[in-house]
DNA sequence: CGGCCGATCAGCT
DNA sequence: GCTGATCGGCCGA
């Protein structure tokens, strides 16, 4: 097992993290979420759909008209803090806080094109064995909940710091960046109660990546 | 305290 | 396309 970064890829640091949800939210696709086992095995996919969340003007945020409880405290820390939240009883979702200290945007983390620990990956989703069988690679990560549940992310990471913590942590390239991905911008997802701020084109993803989540689908 | 509901998913029609 | 699962967080009384 290997606990250091692959050669060519950097740890993202806080100056990476500190500008407005709508840059973030383009600049994140094509870098890779890391999450490393206890034992140090990491488990990684490139971010391929992410939502941008405008704080407290945004009625679709959580930190709307500036709502500041328990839960929502992470999205008031410093740019580079993890957001993760549990909803519909069931299902976990990672956000990326950024902006400045105090001012609670954030870009939500909603697909990943699996890379390392792919069989991980399918164990915790599916199970071992049959039952895992004959699913659809595409569907590993392909979703907020699904990205958690592949990465084992739950609450007990909302808060953490994604520029130091040893576990959880996002990376990009060493290299110059290629010609930048081409985009496709649509609606927030499961936002439909936000009036006005539903039909914000607030949602990027990779033209043609398999590996979107289920509401992403169509141009 | 009680009640409502969700930044979702899987399975079925 | 539709619906049930399932429960912590939030708000109002």
């Amino acid at each position: 097992m290997r606990a250091g970064a692959p050669r060519g890829w950097r740890r993202l640091r806080r100056s990476d993290f500190a500008t407005d949800p709508v840059t973030l939210a383009q600049a994140l696709i094509g870098r890779r979420l890391v999450r490393l086992t206890p034992g140090g095995t990491r488990v990684s996919g490139v971010i391929v759909e992410t939502e941008a969340y405008l704080g407290v003007r945004d009625a679709a945020a959580h930190s709307y008209r500036g709502r500041r409880t328990k839960r929502v405290e992470p999205m008031y820390g410093p740019p580079g803090t993890a957001y993760v939240y549990f909803t519909y009883g069931m299902h976990h979702c990672m956000n990326v806080v950024c902006g400045e200290v105090g001012e609670p945007v954030a870009v939500l983390l909603r697909a990943l094109r699996p890379d390392e620990g792919a069989g991980l990956m399918r164990r915790r989703r599916w199970g071992g064995g049959a039952a895992s069988a004959g699913r659809s690679w595409a569907a590993l990560c392909s979703g907020p909940g699904r990205v958690c549940e592949a990465l084992a992310i739950d609450t007990r990471l909302s808060g953490v710091d994604l520029t130091t913590h040893p576990r959880l942590f996002i990376e990009r390239p060493g290299t110059i960046d290629k010609a930048p991905a081409r985009l496709i911008r649509s609606p927030r997802i499961g936002v439909g109660y936000a009036g006005a701020w539903a039909g914000r084109l607030l949602r990027w993803r990779l033209a043609g990546e398999p590996s979107v989540s289920r509401g992403a689908s169509g141009p």
